[in-house]
DNA sequence: CTAGGGTTAG
């Protein structure tokens, strides 16, 4: 653009930056925010979020907190957004307690946190096996009037799931007809994981035969642990 | 008009 002298403005910066999405792109982002402030294009929320989300799959945790403390000292107020992308980018590399710290912060900085900060949150307690704040998160959301929503309670059900709790991720699969929030595809792969692991078999089996009464389109992540379960119930019992 | 955040297996 800047050769065919159309001067680029702070919304195609931003997309510029978003489109930095893969592998080691990350420094291609930060380098646009920086060039932003050379040209005096102040980048504002959006292209900071950006630049966010470019860091977490980049699996760069600290460059986005970093990020993040930029927007305070250039008084550009992070959104819930901003948080989110953050919350995001630890959860990714399994960091769940500055993802807690930053759900926290939000709090402090009254910015709500809405359902998907929280469902961000969640995820960071499953990737760093944390299932009871998981839960923890969940109760939360109920106090707070966020109500959780199907995600919400299948990265929960995956936190169980991935430490072994088949009873609580059957518990949370209940609480989700409780809340006539119906469970879909990937809340009953999760809880079929966390029988599945627990060697649950007759548990799994039955989840794989709600999903298909439900309707609901099976696939692979539906029949894998189920599998599994199977074949070693096999080598155990001979 | 064009830009930003959350869920499943192994």
């Amino acid at each position: 653009m800047w050769e065919a002298k159309l001067e680029p403005n702070v919304i195609s910066y931003s997309a510029g930056i978003s489109a930095c999405e893969k592998g080691e792109q990350w420094q291609r982002a930060l380098a646009l925010l920086s060039e932003m402030w050379e040209a005096k294009l102040e980048p504002d929320v959006i292209s900071y979020s950006a630049g966010i989300s470019a860091c977490e799959n980049g699996e760069q945790w600290q460059r986005a907190l970093a990020l993040l403390s930029e927007m305070w000292e250039a008084k550009l107020e992070p959104d819930v957004i901003s948080y989110t992308a953050g919350i995001s980018a630890c959860a990714k590399v399994e960091q769940w307690q500055p993802a807690l710290a930053l759900l926290s912060e939000m709090w402090e900085a009254k910015l709500e946190p809405d359902v998907i900060s929280y469902s961000a949150g969640i995820s960071a307690c499953e990737k760093g096996e944390q299932w009871q704040r998981a839960l923890a998160l969940l109760s939360e959301m109920w106090e707070a009037k966020l109500e959780p929503n199907v995600i919400s309670y299948s990265a929960g059900i995956s936190a169980c799931a991935k430490c072994e709790q088949w009873q609580w991720a059957l518990a949370l699969l209940s609480e989700m007809w409780e809340a006539k929030l119906e469970p879909d595809v990937i809340s009953y792969n999760a809880g079929i994981s966390a029988c599945a692991k627990c060697e649950q078999w007759q548990r799994a089996l039955a989840l794989l035969s709600e999903l298909r009464e439900a309707k609901l389109e099976s696939n692979a992540a539906s029949y894998s642990p189920a599998i599994v379960a199977l074949l070693r119930r096999r080598d155990a019992t001979g």
